[in-house]
DNA sequence: CCAGTTAATGAACAACCTGTCTGTAATTGA
DNA sequence: TCAATTACAGACAGGTTGTTCATTAACTGG
């Protein structure tokens, strides 16, 4: 008595409606009722697995959250030590195959709640995992860490989402990966345009 | 006539009502009535000055991103050429004036439009000036500058939501900015506890 | 394949919010 | 002071929400 499949069909059809909707419209234009509709689903059904819009769109990014943790999980093993963009590249991944869930969460659909959450999260485990690092080397950080944890997945965010909502996938998440830890270990200024002055 | 005291008068007591209901519930969570309540007008009167929520907040942050430019314009003209960080330091100041509607610009509030529009007028143009820098100085860039201009302004957003979140004000903004700088010029890698193996 | 259980359906419901439109009273600028 | 403009309270239809109910259909375990 696993799940019942007209329950299973039901959800999965209306989550995959809201997908579509909200790349059509945007998610507080949504009715339930839009959604309902292009689910060929009752209304009164919807009622009956969600509280509301916001609760199945918080379903379906839990969904997508979940998914990722269990792809991050071998890739954040290995390179727990000595950064390798492993794991970015697993995420870089796993957003190319769920394309329209990465836009709608980043591009901050339902009150950027879900995204303002996952970049939180991100960065709270960033900023231990830094003050680990300087604590287990002996050095005083010169960069706060917890400035440093927002620096660094502020720069995943923006060219994830970048990435994502190119129409033509101009670079290879390989790329993407090797030119981020580029800009990780030399920096910047170097990459601007500028010759180094000494 | 410049314009009727009444007008003024109004319109900012809507406006300042909404910037205290966002922070306090939320945009979506928010109805007209709760803000010609708070700011103790008449419901008509609302819908004389503004369509609806959002065009309400779309003026307040445009008020914002336009005083925004006014304080950046003599700055960037400074750090044309050669980084200073002076823009920067500026948008932290002036941040540091209006807390409030940063806050809730930052956390993507109404839709997160305002916000993902900035993001992506600031991309557009950083990344134009990298292309311009490295035609300047014929160099082929090893990194795709349009992805160095999403990591750039991703870093910048982080950085800012984090700081005017911040309740006790941990760092002043002098010190972000020479953080920001450092990483720029010299890369992340040093700064998260690693000791360079070179 | 059957019987009992569970889900889906369509309809109807009150409550709320929206956006518009009145006529009237109060403020304003000249 | 006077004419013009604005704020006001109230009422309005239209739409959305979330709930309930009786009925029909589908599923599962045996």
């Amino acid at each position: 008595m696993a799940e019942d499949r007209r329950t299973r069909r039901s959800r999965r059809a209306l989550g995959a409606a809201l997908v579509e909707l909200v790349l059509e419209r945007g998610f507080t234009a949504l009715t339930v009722e839009d959604i309902t509709e292009r689910a060929d689903v009752a209304r009164a059904t919807f009622y009956a697995h969600f509280r509301d819009k916001e609760d199945l769109f918080a379903r379906v990014t839990d969904d997508l959250l979940a998914g990722l943790a269990e792809r991050l999980a071998p890739a954040m093993a290995d390179s727990a030590v000595g950064f390798t963009g492993k794991p970015v590249l697993e995420m870089l991944r796993h957003a190319r195959e769920e394309r329209d869930l990465y836009r709608i969460v980043l591009r901050g659909e339902g009150d950027g709640k879900p995204l303002q959450m996952f970049a939180d999260a991100c960065a709270r485990v960033t900023a231990e995992e830094f003050r680990a690092r300087a604590e287990r080397n002996a050095v005083e950080p010169r960069i706060d860490p917890e400035l440093l944890a927002r620096v660094w997945v502020g720069e995943q965010l923006g060219v994830l989402r970048w990435w994502v909502e190119q129409e033509t996938p101009s670079l290879p998440a390989e790329e993407v990966v090797r030119m981020l830890l580029d800009l990780a270990m030399r920096g910047r200024y170097w990459a601007s345009g500028f010759e180094p002055s000494a």
